[in-house]
DNA sequence: GATGAATGAGAATTCATTCAT
DNA sequence: AATGAATGAATTCTCATTCAT
């Protein structure tokens, strides 16, 4: 028997094992699939402990969504707010995404949630309220000012804010599903990416 | 009890609606949650038909793929060797990856390979070897070549080709779990994008 | 599609064929496990033929038992009626016994009734009441005949009756169950049987 | 819900109890007609508990002639071997056959063997080579040293194991079939039986 | 009469969840 | 708190039977 989580401290940390045990055993058979005892397993405990933490697969998958997909989104957020231009900072977003895909488990958390999106569509409205839109608006909203400021020429900030991200899901997902037939550079095609943004957003040169 | 198919013909149209019906019932629920009554239902017919057509439940997720990866592959390389330059080929390209978003089923495919990546590798390297390299070596070969020719300064011929598809993937993962949720301009991204990538690899003009 | 039978005697072959296909099937099998196809293909005819000549698969299994036991009976019961001496009835029993554990299909219906012979009890109360105890009681009668005559001297017919049929039986179910592990000489091992039991019914000497 | 059994114990004892109930079904019904359902309920229990204890149906089969076949071996060996003379040792056998007719599950046992010894070649192969043959065997040796030793004159030992045991298996499957339509005396049976080898196997008189 | 496609009831097996220990 | 035995709902797959051709 397992040592018992006595302090709330230990009950959390506990907690957060299982989640990760779970977006483990998510990420490889999707959660249909996915057994209890399977998860347990994955977190060295046993079956019935995991419904002392919580009370359904339900349950841990969407405490799986609620812890794991908002820290990102601060960090993001807090890099394009800091940035003292926006040049800089979508350069410093990629070498975060970068971190992201090769450091994190955000492929994974982004597999599971594509595979179980039809399953779950209120976790998807949900995700997308609090992570997806909110990120898109800040970065709608920054371009939208140094549109204003001259130091870009963004024909569409709308489109403008998808087209950043385009790479970075690819990125994730390529991970998730083909890293293991084949890698790829995420570093040189974000920054690629980048580049090529920032060829086609340059100011036009207005002075003769 | 349904009109019974007994000419060849009538038995391969009951194939083919019996997959149309396994792709919807795949893509909303998951291979694992997908129920072969459900596919069945789909179809209008009954559970034991789908028995005398398709062996088992991974049968008719192999058949799928079978069916419906392949025959878009053919038409990406068809465009790319056809189009007389890069150019225009990656314009085409675009029309027809907006169709293939907004008009086939490919963003449910690429939603259902996602979601099962993890449950069959062999799929997943399979489809990595049949439709995603050789298109992916296909472009990289014609970026070659036009890098030559002096028509575009590609840096990486390697990573280009995959900054390409990336809002392809990205639109047509859009289509899948968000449109719902939230529409997306994919004509206007895939050409924002495209513009952006000519103008990052508009030969540089050494005459001075 | 086989040819059609038109005639009474075609429909009577055809009955006999499916009900020795369905032997063979049942035989290897069990009845529960033994499927229509199965026997409509063991007979070169397809599954929904069979249901013309017999309403449903316990229908086949009744008709089997009613077609094939019953002859047997009667050739045993014709022996024992005809032989001049029992002593040579028995000897003469002997002879057919073998034949018909090597011959005919006898150990195959012996092993179905066996293995049926829980799911089927009025099958099973109709073979006993119109084969088993006839036969059993025609040959008790015999012995009864045969101490009053003085040619055997039988301690309890009705024993001896049963203590006959012992090789019979064992010899039957050999050949079912073991005779492709091993083979057992069955006209030794009965010749064997009757000269002991010969020897034990041999008339006592009450001369001196 | 039933009483946990956690101890090793409780367990096998519980093991036990649901191979107990599953020879009742299985002759009840043959192994194909038996629903794990049936065993569960047989044994008080329900239909998942059954696969705690046994991976599938086959793995209860295997594991009841795994079970109760072997032990009877050994006693008829022991008795064979202790009982001073031949002659002592088969009318000690008798009793020992008597009882395994009446008192035991061996007529059931026998019932299932014969019953699905098509549907699992292997499981009668094994039966024979760990049952059947050395207990043959052992009374074929010892029927040899009878016959060096004067005791007895039989004139082919390999046959007379056989004979001996042919008896044993008529009341052992007429107790499983027909027992319920008509009795028989086993034990008369099988004295008389064992009365007639002895007649025919006695040493021939020598002396004048 | 013959065929074999279609049906749906039924059985093995799995696994989320409960709860006695 | 932790465990894992017990349960039974749910799912895959099979096959007897029907019936359109």
């Amino acid at each position: 028997m397992t040592l018992r989580a006595r302090t709330p401290k230990a009950k959390s940390d506990r907690e957060r094992l299982l989640l990760s045990a779970a977006l483990n055993v998510f990420f490889s058979k999707g959660f249909q699939a996915a057994r209890m005892q399977d998860i347990a397993e994955e977190a060295g405990l046993s079956k019935g402990t995991v419904y002392i933490y919580f009370g359904s697969k339900e349950e841990v998958f969407q405490a799986l969504i609620d812890t794991l997909a908002k820290p990102n989104v601060e960090h993001i957020q807090t890099l394009l707010q800091t940035a003292p231009t926006v040049t800089q900072g979508l350069r410093m977003m990629n070498g975060f995404a970068r971190q992201l895909i090769v450091e994190t488990d955000m492929p994974k958390f982004l597999k599971v949630l594509v595979g179980e999106s039809q399953l779950f569509p209120e976790i998807v409205a949900d995700y997308h309220a609090e992570v997806i839109n909110p990120t898109l608006q800040l970065m709608e909203r920054r371009l939208d000012e140094v549109v204003d400021s001259g130091e870009l020429a963004v024909p569409d900030t709308h489109i403008a804010a998808r087209q950043i991200m385009t790479p970075v899901i690819f990125s994730g997902l390529w991970e998730s599903v083909f890293s293991k037939t084949q890698t790829l550079d995420y570093a040189a095609l974000l920054s690629a990416h980048v580049e090529a943004l920032l060829c086609a957003w340059a100011p036009k040169d207005t002075t003769s």
